[in-house]
DNA sequence: ATGAAAGCGCTAACAG
DNA sequence: CTGTTAGCGCTTTCAT
């Protein structure tokens, strides 16, 4: 089927040719096997450089090697969220000579477990599940097999899954309190994929943030959404069409943010004169907007480096030990929030400041 | 070196036995030959099915067929403009069933080389090169070994890569040509990595702008960039610092319109007021700053679309035929930008305009 | 220490 | 139409 003529491609028998030795000694070489002369290891490296030698992933792994890649799975790229997590990853496998496989889920579930089962025949030495919206499916046949691999942002709902996670109830019960430090007592919360337990323990946060206040949870303040701009701002758009209006919006992602954000200028809604917003994540887009978005900080870049970290100890030597860390968030208070018909709160200068 | 135990995966030739049929047969049940009685086909079928057989896709390729999967050499990921370009490669590879392998250079041309090396050697049935920086160097190669490939936003210098580009210098040529038609004489330009040709032709553009319209073109307006924030900014700041400051801007990409964004306001300027800016890409922050920005558009998704159905085109249908795809770049008018001593040029409602 | 040889799972002739 | 077989390039025993 291929056009290309794979014959003129030099294989390990051409290097054991030209060096004089046995193929197997060559392949010892690229192994880094101990017992070698250094004579012939040197006739086989030179014979490598001469020749152009390429190792041939495939192969390789056919026959019992590892493959050097790692498979990523994502709901969907191009978004903040999933691209500062990819550079982390990244950043860690390039350290570490390895190759990455990357799988887009469109947010298909059933995307998932196909991918998994492809992934796990050979391709891939390990396995990164970015959000995983089906994990029960094949988390099991997964952990049976002995593949390595590792969950970011899921608390699962397992005690086998090694797991990367940032800590949202606490991140939204931050949050909710500064808003209601700040005055605000009717606060509107535009929630994400209730099918996602972050955006569950964000919601838990919220309410426990209420509840500690005693302030009164109000479902008609509570509008599902899942995660993304344009839902986002329907939501935030029925909610400030409300009788009694929220003063503050909490947005289950900074995507989510620029949703209520286009509400509010539609709505002719100053932020934060008029309303206060409050988003999650801090991708790198928070702090271009204006007002510059306040927002509970996921450490998301160094949670894609310690997920990658992780799964590289497992692949190299193996502990079968289930591992789970989780990163603290943190409020970063910009300047989209302010007191319940008080003063800007921001004690920054420069962009924010002088832009009002 | 693997440590799960791969006798436990399903072959074709437990399918074979199952179904009572040599591995053959299965193998062509599997590639889909036509010569196969129904019969036997659904036997095959159906032992599959109930064995849970997947393609061992290392095997396949090892053994001649296709791999399924395309490389994608990418300078980063996480910004805004590769994003887009990678969703729609990724939308049109999930449409045609093909996997992606993505590599990130670091923006360091060695590497480049080093990984096309890498994944032509069976890793991959084509390439997808975004960006290069040193295409120079295994062009050549790809194209003898007759291996596809298509490169995206790097007008070649050679006349046998198939390529996806913009109208760079037009885009260039219309910003200014719109800026200058508001009014502003000093016109500064943050410009892009010289080494890539779409940062030259912008360069271009503006130049030429310039001349047509009888303005001469002052060097100390130019500052070089690298299309990243941090250095627009600097680049910006030294521009708003000249005494006789520009009173527009335009930046060779949007996230570098961010840094100039960033230095007008550490330097009290207000945007549009004191000075107007004008990006280039339009990725999808651009619409959620305030002021909105003004840039000129490339249809990145589309891009990334296009690029890759060349080169599956190109793969499962070699013609050998060299396609050059341009595509149109478009002025979008936010509110950025005002005439010079002038009132705000936006013609749009809501959002930009209640805001202010 | 190193060569010989047996596969890894699959595709692609080649027979029949 | 279908079974047999020879590899693809490499790792890994098993001898030596």
């Amino acid at each position: 089927m291929s056009s290309r003529d794979r014959r003129q491609d030099v294989t390990i028998k051409d290097v054991a040719q030209a060096a004089g030795v046995s193929y197997a000694t060559v392949s010892r070489v690229i192994n880094n096997y101990k017992h070698v002369t250094p004579d012939k290891r040197e006739r086989v490296v030179n014979a490598m450089i001469r020749l152009g030698y390429v190792v041939n992933q495939q192969a390789r792994s056919l026959a019992g090697g590892h493959s050097g890649v790692i498979g990523l799975l994502v709901p969907d790229v191009g978004n903040g969220y999933i691209g500062e997590v990819i550079r982390g990853i990244d950043a860690e496998l390039a350290a570490n000579q390895y190759d990455l496989m990357l799988y887009t889920t469109h947010r298909h579930p059933s995307k998932e477990s196909m991918y998994v089962a492809t992934l796990t025949r050979g391709m891939t030495d390990g396995l990164l599940l970015l959000l995983p919206l089906n994990p029960s499916a094949y988390l099991d046949a997964l952990h049976q097999k002995q593949f390595p691999y590792v969950v970011i942002d899921h608390q699962g709902f397992d005690d086998f899954s090694p797991t990367i996670i940032a800590r949202n109830f606490v991140g939204a019960y931050n949050a909710i309190r500064y808003l209601i430090d700040l005055g605000h007592r009717r606060i509107g919360f535009v929630a994400g994929t209730p099918e996602l337990a972050s955006a569950i323990e964000r919601l838990n946060g919220y309410k426990q943030a209420l509840r500690d206040c005693g302030l009164e949870f109000d479902p008609a303040l509570v509008e599902n959404g899942d995660f993304q701009q344009p839902t986002a701002y329907a939501a935030a758009t029925r909610l400030f069409a409300l009788a009694d209006r929220p003063t503050a919006i909490f947005a289950a992602s900074d995507i989510s943010a620029f949703g209520v954000y286009d509400a509010a200028y539609m709505a002719g809604l100053r932020i934060p004169q008029d309303v206060s917003i409050i988003g999650f994540d801090d991708i790198p887009q928070a702090a271009n907007t204006h007002p510059r978005l306040t927002t509970v900080r996921q450490p998301l870049y160094e949670m894609g480096r310690q997920a990658t970290r992780m799964l590289l100890e497992e692949i190299e030597c193996p502990s079968g030990v289930v591992r789970r860390i989780e990163f603290d968030t943190e409020l970063i208070i910009r300047d989209s929030c302010q007191p319940l018909n008080g003063l800007p709160s921001s004690q920054t200068v420069g962009r924010g400041g002088a832009s009002v």
